[in-house]
DNA sequence: AACAAATTTAGCAATATTGCTAATTAGCGA
DNA sequence: TCGCTAATTAGCAATATTGCTAAATTTGTT
């Protein structure tokens, strides 16, 4: 839903995290150390990331790896990009379809 | 402060409100004519978008003309996509300086 | 000055977000 | 299975968001 992809990248931490893992995969508690806040809040927001698939989340043992998804930022900013680009995009906004608004 | 920006396009009928002045400048009362919620609450939603620049307001007489500002939602687009390239983007997330997170 | 039209601001209730600490879950090795 | 490590979920308080109606503001007209 493109509502929570804007919501996850409205909170400079969670920009922040996505900053971080463009240079790498990481783990939760490597992404932790970065942070002032505690542990638990930086797992939600993680979490929040995650439902809005920005990132993905790997276990590894009793570790868990993150990754940014790049294909679905590109695709927000593609987005982005093209409520505001005169171009075509046919049926671009006025009610598409089915469930809550895109653009 | 792009936690504005972001924060701005986090609502479907703020993002509705820019894709109806992507087609051409609306005045006030046009836009709330297209939406359910009171002319208040709409009101108050394109203050949310001006305060991120996303919108700009024009005085005409009694009536207040609402345009886009095309080259800030770009520039946000465009600050989405270097969130992912691995490109360049030199000092680009680590504390570039000042205030608050930017990316 | 008084009035009407267009729009925003105030104030309030309902809901959501965010941070914290405490408690829980999941995996692994002894 | 017990205990340890890694991480998430629960529950709570503080703050922010969002919608509404009512009141105020701004501008043009008489």
């Amino acid at each position: 839903m493109l509502t929570n992809i804007y919501k996850a990248l409205s909170h400079p931490d969670r920009r922040k995290v996505l900053a971080l893992l463009r240079q790498k995969p990481l783990l939760s508690g490597e992404l932790a150390a970065e942070f002032e806040m505690s542990w638990p809040s930086l797992s939600r927001h993680l979490a929040l990331l995650r439902e809005a698939d920005l990132i993905g989340a790997e276990r590894q043992g009793t570790k868990i790896l993150y990754r940014i998804n790049t294909s679905v930022v590109e695709d927000a900013a593609a987005g982005l990009m093209a409520l505001v680009r005169q171009d075509d995009h046919s049926g671009d906004e006025p009610d598409t379809g089915t469930e809550e608004n895109e653009a």
